[in-house]
DNA sequence: TTGACCACGTA
DNA sequence: CGTACGTGGTCAAC
């Protein structure tokens, strides 16, 4: 007997009565059995996600994890057992005996670290203490963990706990699903899913002799649009739109586009794939993708196109509350640079008016030119308001201009939240200082990566935050999209729901940022997800 | 079969 | 000459 799962579920519920802070070694192996049993935990320490703050990257196993919480290098760390010849050789030559799980070099040996060892026990007795020596384990590491996160600073310890919760949150969105309305989602889809042929026809029909153009091979296209006196250097939709009045082919095969890519992506196919015949919409989450630091999603629920949105829609009894936080990224920016003048901006409703009235120019002038400083772009008219904004908001322009350059050295910055990002990661092509444009890229990466990282955090512990406070309710997140929410939740607690989410947002931020900076949410209790805001 | 590239959806 | 992600298509190299 390794594990009697009924009875071990039943003392996780007792437990999860206390709201302790569960330590494991990830939530995909340890919290997915709870969810799937209907448990909830509220709080945890997660190894695999506290790692990838701390060291940055993705590669978060019990190994790996061990190795860095106790200082020993990376490269030590032993591979995963690959159940050879010579690997059988060697336990021949040292048999059983060995129950040590820690090896003299410290690592942590690799077939606990694959899992294997604690279940390879004979007796009862045996595998209980390899499992107990296991579970040591994972406390050690998860103390090594925090004294280090403690070390960067003590908020790096509030986002580790936030990113352990995403990471549960992210395991009962992969199991309860997005709710879908599927007879509207197959109204969407079906006049789109008839034979490629017919759809291809309705543009080759204006480019008479070459019928026998393959729409989905660009090159072609290219060669197509020649034909008919339209010369492109590629096909991309911001080009093409350039040229719609060109000639009809052009507004046809534009309209093709959109079509196919609903009728190849999110067809027929796709709804067969990926909802259940429960009506959800289910794919797999991740709690903290490699660079960005968000959330990421598959089966297309980061990336539903708008016009299938009328077909996401609460189920009979419920209502979906939506709420997307408005310019987070300027007022990340406030936040994460400590510009008291640039906070100040954020107590409007609207960021931009305060800043326009400084800057003394338009409201478009200066939203322009804030985007410009935090993403780059150079071109249009942000130059003279860029230069207004130096003046206005130096701290918060000389954050950005810290984090550019690091990223040019190839240096890893880090968060607000304190997650580790390296900027080498294009050191495959070329080594920092060979090739300046590579340099600069690097630059534009690591000054995003400050802002998206630190607004994901952000989103991060505001959708712990309405996990936690609106559970009681029947509530569920059923989505989260980067600065956006979908609750899901019995239609006579929608208002009190839509009411904490706002709640959770003004605690979250309270707790997040030192310094009075507002975050503001558009939230409304919609049917479907693509009713109107407010 | 795999990886590069294009293209495009979302934020 | 904003960044990030996931997905599906074609093509060339296996």
């Amino acid at each position: 007997m390794v594990l009697d799962l009924p009875r071990a579920l039943e003392t996780v519920r007792a437990l999860e009565r206390e709201r302790p802070r569960w330590v494991w070694w990830s939530a995909a192996e340890a919290a997915a059995p709870l969810v799937e049993a209907g448990i909830r935990p509220a709080r945890a320490w997660d190894i695999a996600e506290a790692h990838r703050i701390l060291c940055g990257g993705w590669e978060a196993g019990p190994g790996v994890a061990w190795a860095a919480a106790h200082g020993l290098p990376s490269d030590g760390v032993p591979g995963a057992p690959t159940g050879d010849l010579f690997e059988a050789a060697i336990a021949l030559e040292r048999p059983l005996a060995d129950e040590t799980l820690v090896r003299a070099d410290g690592y942590l040996r690799p077939d606990a670290a694959a899992g294997t060892w604690q279940r390879a026990g004979t007796t009862g007795q045996h595998s209980d203490d390899r499992l107990l020596a296991w579970a040591d384990a994972a406390l050690e590491c998860a103390a090594g963990q925090r004294e280090r996160a403690m070390r960067i600073g003590p908020r790096v310890v509030s986002t580790v706990h936030a990113e352990s919760a995403a990471a549960v949150l992210c395991e009962e969105l992969a199991r309860d699903g997005l709710p879908v309305d599927r007879a509207a989602l197959l109204a969407l889809v079906e006049p789109l899913s008839g034979p490629r042929g017919e759809r291809d026809a309705a543009v080759l029909r204006h480019a008479p002799g070459r019928e026998h153009t393959d729409l989905r091979n660009p090159t072609q296209v290219r060669e197509l649009l020649k034909a008919v006196g339209i010369d492109v250097p590629s096909t991309r939709k911001h080009v093409l739109e350039g040229f719609a009045d060109a000639h009809p082919i052009v507004p046809a095969l534009l309209r093709w586009r959109r079509e196919e890519r609903i009728a190849t992506t999110y067809g027929l196919r796709w709804i067969e794939e990926h909802i259940g015949s429960d009506d959800r919409l289910r794919g797999r989450w991740t709690a903290c993708d490699g660079a960005g630091g968000r959330m990421t999603a598959e089966a297309g629920l980061h990336n539903l196109p708008a016009a299938l949105r009328a077909g996401v829609a609460a189920h009979p009894g419920h209502a979906l509350v939506r709420a997307d936080l408005g310019q987070i990224e300027p007022r990340v920016l406030a936040v994460v640079s400590g510009d008291a003048a640039f906070a100040q901006a954020t107590l409007a409703d609207d960021l931009y008016a305060p800043v326009a009235a400084r800057l003394r120019v338009e409201r478009p002038i200066a939203k322009v030119a804030v985007l410009a400083a935090m993403y780059g772009q150079r071109s249009g008219p942000a130059g003279e308001a860029l230069r207004g904004l130096e003046r206005a908001y130096p701290v918060a322009m000389a954050h950005l201009d810290r984090a550019y350059a690091a990223g040019t050295r190839g240096e890893p910055v880090r968060t607000y939240g304190g997650r580790l990002i390296p900027t080498g990661r294009f050191l495959t092509t070329a080594p920092v200082g060979a090739d300046p444009r590579l340099d600069a890229a690097r630059g534009r990466f690591a000054r995003n990566a400050i802002i998206q990282g630190a607004a994901a955090e952000l989103f991060k512990a505001w959708a712990a935050t309405v996990r936690a406070t609106t559970a009681d309710l029947g509530a569920r997140i059923v989505l989260c999209l980067h600065d956006e929410l979908l609750v899901h939740t019995p239609a006579e607690h929608a208002d009190e729901v839509a009411r904490r989410v706002e709640t959770a947002l003004a605690d979250a931020a309270r707790r997040w940022s030192p310094t009075p900076v507002r975050f503001v949410a558009d939230t409304s209790v919609v049917q479907r997800w693509s009713e109107a805001k407010g």
